[in-house]
RNA sequence: GGCGGCAUCGCCAAGUGGUAAGGCAAAGGUCUGCAAAACCUUCAUUCCCCGGUUCGAAUCCGGGUGCCGCCUCCA
């Protein structure tokens, strides 16, 4: 088994081989927590989330460090605007961000560094740039010199000369070259700030991800990621922080997701079209705004569309409806995992399918297809098990189903909740995007149940026809009818 | 202007040299008092266009068209 990924920096899919055989540390650039988490974010820490879990499923040990970045000049602004304290403005937003990691099924990271925890480590960084030549105080701001690291630009594959063109220096900045980058920023009046040998004041942008990254993995570490946006400058700057300070490599691999767009254009905060995580796991299944993100491999763009988001409930529904006939089954009668089964080279090829499609670049949409055609024979075999096979047979293949499942989906984190406990709140959730009232369902239900015993089939058809306008199917079964709302 | 990405069925979307996954939608069938769900079958001789390389290309190369992103805060 090898693991295939795309590293940014060698700009094509390489093996991974970590640092430590068996062990791999994976930094993901943490939200700046100003304001809730859009869309963007949720595609970022699924996609990372994904990596994590499926690194672990083939046995590595991971260390998984995702920063806050909780001192910013957005967060001092928005701060300002409420009369808040900034640290308080930024504790708040991590909280709501972490409670939106759990709604969509993210593992909580080992590490979740803050930047105003870590400030005495971030001062150690800088002073030890300014020692070495590679950083300049200046007015009480530090300016790292973009051209004494030689390797500026290698991630990127910009050349100092392109850039040149569209840096520039800001009003009240005291940059020696226009490519240089704040390390250390003077605190003006009123300002959150910290003692430092400058003076007062805070860090820059891309320091802490340097000092932080450090602190929990090492100079030299496994997996850096983010987003594509962070590229330039952010990543870059940090490598030439980083490499800068330790004469070490960095990250070995860089990895990067594509965007999210709205109606095809890139959503960002600048041009307002952004989608807030809690409005939309509000709105919809967050399961299903799981799966929508895993269906497209993470490094393409993706375009969220109100359909696109139907038809990932459709699947969820279908996916845990087909879990919840499985354990039905499987509850019937005990059944060990020991013994004859139906199709048993189909039955063993099923979770290596899986984890071969994730070995390749974490190829999430690719597993998901490999997926169907087990959920199919799971409910043929729940609901028309061939003829001549023995009932123990059958339960025992469906519960090796059921557990083969289990562990692929564990990879992708979807189908990972109790089926019927899901379905229950599902159903309840989109009954009351309908307006239904499960009262009067069930009433109706019943005076359709004694029409049928009557052998009244008009009055039962009128009733059903009633419930279908209402947005209710209904399903006659041996244990009395049951109703669902279609997703 | 510099750099980079993308273009695959009505919609979404895998596939980067070996002869087009999967999902949604649609049509037919099985099952059913009738249904629903489920299952089965059908549904791109073709991958934006034009050339080229190759025994063979959606996949590689050249040209064109269209869309998008980065170069400024951004996941």
């Amino acid at each position: 088994m090898t693991i295939r990924l795309f590293d940014t920096l060698a700009n094509e899919k390489v093996t991974l081989e970590p640092l430590a055989p068996g062990k791999v540390g994976l930094y993901a650039c943490g939200p700046t927590v100003y304001d809730l988490a859009h869309l963007g974010h949720a595609r970022c820490y699924v996609a990372w989330d994904v990596v994590v879990r499926h690194l672990r499923f083939r046995g590595f040990e991971v260390e998984y460090v995702r920063n806050f970045t909780d001192v910013d000049d957005k967060i001092i602004r928005r701060a300002a605007e409420r009369g808040l304290d900034p640290l308080e403005l930024s504790r708040h937003f991590a909280d709501e961000f972490e409670t939106d990691m759990k709604a969509l099924g993210n593992v909580t990271p080992d590490a979740q560094p803050r930047v105003s925890e870590n400030v005495p480590e971030i001062l150690r960084l800088v002073q030890k740039l300014v020692e070495s030549g590679h950083a300049y105080p200046a007015q009480g701001d530090v300016y790292f010199a973009v051209r004494s690291f030689a390797g500026y630009g290698k991630l990127s594959k910009r050349k100092l000369e392109d850039l040149k063109a569209g840096a520039r220096v800001e009003p009240g900045e005291h940059k020696k070259d226009p490519l240089d980058f704040a390390l250390w920023k003077a605190a003006k009046p009123g300002e959150i700030w910290w003692d430092s040998p400058w003076g007062k004041g805070r860090p820059g942008w891309h320091i802490e991800c340097s000092a932080m990254s450090a602190r929990c993995l090492g100079e030299t570490f496994d997996i850096h990621a983010g987003g594509k946006d962070l590229v330039f400058p952010h990543h870059e700057n940090e490598i030439a922080q980083s490499e800068a300070a330790s004469g070490k490599p960095f990250a070995k691999y860089w990895m990067h997701n594509g965007f999210v767009t709205l109606d095809d254009e890139k959503m960002s905060k600048s041009l307002g079209n952004v989608a807030n995580v809690r409005t939309l796991t509000e709105a919809y299944e967050p399961q299903a705004l799981r799966l929508f993100l895993l269906s497209t491999h993470y490094r393409g763009p993706i375009n969220f569309s109100e359909s696109a988001l139907q038809d990932a409930e459709k699947r969820v529904a279908y996916l845990y409806e087909t879990l919840a006939k499985a354990e039905q089954r499987i509850a019937l009668a005990a059944v060990s995992e020991e013994g004859e089964v139906l199709e048993e080279e189909r039955l063993r090829a099923l979770v290596p399918a899986i984890a071969e499609a994730m070995d390749d670049d974490f190829n999430s949409a690719e597993a998901i297809g490999r997926l169907s055609p087990y959920l199919a024979w799971l409910n043929e075999l729940c609901e028309r098990p061939p003829a001549g096979a023995k009932k123990e047979v059958v339960r025992r293949t469906v519960l090796r189903l059921r557990h083969g499942l289990a562990a692929a989906l564990s990879i992708l984190g979807i189908g990972t909740e109790h089926p019927q406990r899901f379905l229950e709140s599902f159903r309840a959730r989109l009954a009351a995007r309908r307006h239904i009232d499960a009262a009067r369902v069930e009433a109706l239900i019943r005076e359709r149940a004694d029409a049928r015993k009557a052998k009244d089939f008009s009055r039962a058809d009128a009733l059903r026809a009633e419930l279908s306008a209402m947005g209710v199917e209904i399903m006659d079964g041996p244990d009395g009818t049951a109703w669902r709302v279609p997703a």
